[in-house]
DNA sequence: AAGTTTTCTCTACATTTGTAGAATATAGTT
DNA sequence: AACTATATTCTACAAATGTAGAGAAAACTT
């Protein structure tokens, strides 16, 4: 699944990725907008120069008509986001389950969504 | 437990810091080559480049002993894996326990690995 | 004490990231 | 066709990051 070459987006990227990813595809500005500048306002410009970044990085393919744009993710938030697990617990973690478990158990998440992830992780892994 | 104030390091501060962590402090500078330069070898000035950094941004204390110095670390690697934990679950799964755990069971982790996982939760939720 | 070695600090520089104004191009208007 | 509104691209710049040479300071040698 390629996880090794995918590379980390900055956090400003990261959060136009996001926002590409709440939209059904194919997206434009607008729809990027009203997502993002809730949490994170910033100049038009800004926000197409990160568009223009993420393309040259490969996460998504900018398709011209007339004089807008329509953004399309090539990286789905699945593959991101498996990869960037990986990358976690191998980088962060030395790839040791018990160093992510204690990592986690003490990261402030609450006992019931710990169950809840355990659960989920019973279900996935059988 | 200031999980939220606590910055990401970059890749080679955080690399250093890894090295530091491996070590029983205090910590010198030929232990952290030792460890460090296995994996990712760099000029000895770089390296103390990056010691400098840690320390102005508080991760590390440096003591003078003469001409060399001792590196205490100021964080402890559980709570800076604590605090990314956190910070991986909320900025990037969206604080979504289900979200989460559908990446990991995605990240090319093994079925054994996962279990493993699984089981240490349960035993740290308890 | 002068020279040599070791260890660190200062300075430097290319690349990446976060941010946005200036310039350009396209489409709609009159 | 000229004018205006709008969306994009170009250019720019400060801060952060990765990397390392040049210079300074401390200690060891003789």
């Amino acid at each position: 699944m390629m996880n090794d070459t995918m590379r980390r987006l900055p956090d400003a990227e990261l959060e136009v990725m996001q926002a590409i990813w709440a939209c059904k595809s194919p997206v434009v500005r607008a729809d990027i907008e009203e997502i993002l500048f809730q949490t994170h306002p910033m100049a038009m410009t800004t926000l197409l120069t990160l568009l223009t970044r993420l393309s040259e990085k490969g996460f998504i393919r900018i398709e011209k008509v007339g004089r807008s744009s329509r953004y399309i993710p090539l990286v789905s938030q699945e593959d991101y986001l498996s990869a960037q697990s990986k990358r976690f617990v191998d980088k962060l973690c030395g790839g040791s389950m018990s160093t992510f478990a204690t990592a986690l158990c003490n990261s402030g998440l609450s006992k019931e969504e710990l169950a809840e992830l355990r659960d989920m992780l019973e279900r996935g892994t059988l």
